[in-house]
DNA sequence: GAGCGCTTACCTATCAGATGATAGGTGAAC
DNA sequence: GTTCACCTATCATCTGATAGGTAAGCGCTC
């Protein structure tokens, strides 16, 4: 009856495994097959919607950075402080409920091995992050990368002592500035 | 006429190339044929020296945390200003120069898929790094945390966006805290 | 409304190459 | 003659990727 005929918006949990792996593990920890068992399919099925391995990670990471922007939204329509908020809360989220890396922290982190396709793609993301960020602090340029910063080397400092309010001290201090300086 | 009879410290250069590698390329992005290339032997010649790639790159983490400690020497004879200069020195060298993540961030990472032998180094790590921070601030934890979380996440954002400048730029405010406050 | 062809969404089977790891050999130094 | 520092050769496993098959649904014609 739907468009789809045999298993509802494969495509779609194909994105959503190997997301979730490429957090965990990183580019080269994830592989064809454990994302098809996954899902359900076959490795053959998954090249069937995305033909080769850079092809897939960068339409995740098109996916990832599109769901971001539209839960951002415009930088405008909120103060400073509630901009840096909901930064913080993306990031709490990612860190304390999922368990994981930022997907382009990950993918930052592993640039030099990347294919160009998925390494443009996290530059891109960067940019546009930071300049949403840059907007929202009414155009504190080198505020905006201090705190990206600061959210970014929190969550790997809280995976690598394991402990998820490791973000939120080692954000703390940086957020109180912006509590009392602009709320 | 010295104890090594071919190669000169072969196992440091083993060493030195899993650790570039490491740093560029991630875990999963090392493997021991490539390794033994840049040394110049054969891989089982590296497997001769580390037996398996935990151990390898467990060798590899304690060497660098080693050189770390030493590097860095007892924090009480630094003022807080000199010993955050001297961790801004290591990571700036560690993007401009070398053009790699810091070791231990790359670690930090990829922490989901490690093996937990390696998973143990890094946590050790951190947890060394931010005691010697917070004893050289003379006891501001929450600081501590802060900087090396600034310093892990500019190195981060100037790989992404590939430029070494960005790492400066994102941790300046931070570092001026700290020379105008405690200079 | 039956038959036909096209497309979609998978599958099986297979490939070449890389990977970590092992067994067993060799020659030089001590 | 034992140990050290390598080597050759090989292994099973995993990797991304391809070729070709199949069954189900779709729109179209007659």
């Amino acid at each position: 009856m739907a468009t789809a005929r045999r298993g509802e918006g494969t495509a779609a949990r194909i994105l959503d495994s190997a997301e979730e792996r490429l957090c965990r593990y990183g580019y080269n920890g994830v592989s064809f097959r454990d994302i098809a068992a996954d899902v359900g399919v076959k490795s053959a099925s998954v090249h069937y919607f995305f033909p080769t391995k850079p092809a897939l990670v960068a339409a995740v990471a098109r996916r990832y950075a599109d769901l971001c922007v539209e839960e951002l939204g415009d930088p405008l329509t909120r103060t400073p402080v509630e901009a840096v908020g909901m930064l913080a809360e993306m990031f709490r989220r990612t860190v304390a409920e999922k368990k994981r890396m930022c997907l382009f922290g990950m993918l930052a982190a592993e640039v030099g091995g990347l294919p160009s396709e998925v390494g443009a793609e996290a530059r891109r993301f960067f940019a546009e992050t930071l300049a949403w960020l840059r907007v929202a602090l009414r155009g504190d340029a080198a505020e905006a990368e201090a705190i990206l910063a600061a959210f970014e080397g929190g969550v790997l400092l809280a995976r690598a002592m394991d402990d998820p309010a490791m973000l939120e001290k080692a954000t703390a201090r940086m957020a109180a500035r912006h509590f009392t300086a602009s709320g």
